[in-house]
DNA sequence: TGAATACAGATTGTATACATAACGTATCCA
DNA sequence: TGGATACGTTATGTATACAATCTGTATTCA
């Protein structure tokens, strides 16, 4: 079916660049995708249309769609903005959820504790923010989930680069966020306002620190490099 | 010129939604767009897209777009979420403005006070919707500003019900306005941070008590109906 | 040699024709 | 008379052809 098609499209644009399959500022081929998916360029400009007004692209004049580009002056602003969008939203969703809310946020949570044991970094991420982005809807609130989903394309996209294969001590904040997730759960079903802003602020503050360690690693040991070793590394 | 007209097309189209020319809710005829502005559907449509995108319409599937509702639910999270989206990007914005942002915001200010003393209330309304953006883009802060923009849609939109030809109580709320304008220029200006906050809440603060006495005016003396009147008033 | 310009190819924007799906209306049958 | 169904109309979605714009390259002239 046609709709299908555009819908699988526009879905696996969206993922492609969440996992960073496509650079951010890298520009789209608008041919190359009308052939991949067999939709003519009407549908597919429709396509960039809509996620350019999701954020995930930007449109000049006469000038084909680019992905949004993560400069530094934006990550200091994202690193300023996230945690109050996000505590915000969390106590108004444990406020404003109904009922029949709740059983797809766990579901989510199942698939995203299944993909973290199976070890599958990128669908970890993706189901991450599937969780993020339900529960802010649930908070009813359109004006903060404008902010909420720009601020989850570039957080997902900021995490591609640690949930990846890691070390002991990665792990175990693995199966924190996982727990973080567990108790956030509760605190909706329970209206819990208050629980849940402390949770979320813990919750971000672990991401954080991930983004963080990740920005700026641990620095090199000054002695690995001989001589000869570094003539030959250009 | 084709580009012209497009344009043309779109900011009418903004303006008319922002000035409830068309009200909330009601569905646009494609058709009579395009021969309004001798465009062919296909910029017709774009247009639709884009200003989804930005919050004054909702599509949905095999349905012409509707002007974004406003229904009390809305509402409610309008005026809890505003004073802090206002006021955290107009501290952003005392923080981050570039000096070559000041004076637009100068400019678009005088044409405010200039719309205001001609009494022309939908100008003026639509010139502070312009005031507020402005600012907004100084903050440099594209997660808040989509938030903010989304507020500023509908704060437009319910100002037009308080704009119009009023009591000379009004007047003073007008020129009260018109000074924290003047008086959040020099504060961005100074990087005053602080002061911006404060000057914002009070701005909000005077704006929501006018859209408060507009849903809710004095009620009716109850004895001025007699008994034939309301026999005849239905 | 360097800069300017003119051209060719590719990319983006627009118009139109056609396909499909929603909607209202009228007709038919129980 | 009530409801259901079939049909025609309208509106929406898609494909394609054409126009305008941009980009890179090669050529020309100072």
């Amino acid at each position: 079916m046609a709709p299908d098609r555009k819908t699988q499209c526009l879905e696996d644009l969206r993922m492609r660049i969440l996992r960073q399959e496509i650079a951010p500022g890298a520009d789209l081929d608008e041919a190359a995708i009308c052939a991949e998916y067999g939709l003519s360029r009407t549908p597919v400009r429709e396509i960039f249309q809509r996620l350019a007004g999701e954020g995930y692209l930007t449109q000049g004049q006469n000038r084909g769609p680019k992905v949004a580009s993560m400069d530094l002056p934006v990550m200091r602003m994202f690193f300023q903005t996230a945690p109050m969008i996000y505590a915000n939203v969390a106590r108004l969703a444990a406020e404003n959820r109904r009922a029949d809310e709740i059983a797809p946020l766990k579901a989510t949570q199942e698939e995203f504790r299944a993909a973290n044991e199976a070890g599958d970094a990128g669908s970890a991420a993706l189901l991450n923010h599937r969780f993020h982005r339900q529960i802010g809807e649930m908070a009813h609130n359109p004006y903060l989930l404008a902010s909420l989903n720009r601020m989850l394309i570039d957080h997902t996209r900021l995490s591609q680069t640690f949930y990846r294969p890691a070390s002991e001590d990665e792990t175990a904040r693995v199966r924190a966020a996982i727990d973080h997730h567990d108790a956030m759960i509760a605190a909706i079903e329970a209206h819990d306002a208050d629980g849940i802003v402390d949770l979320t602020i813990e919750h971000w503050n672990l991401s954080r620190d991930r983004l963080e360690r990740f920005v700026t690693p641990d620095p090199l040991p000054l002695d690995v490099l001989s001589k000869e070793d570094r003539a030959n590394a250009v």
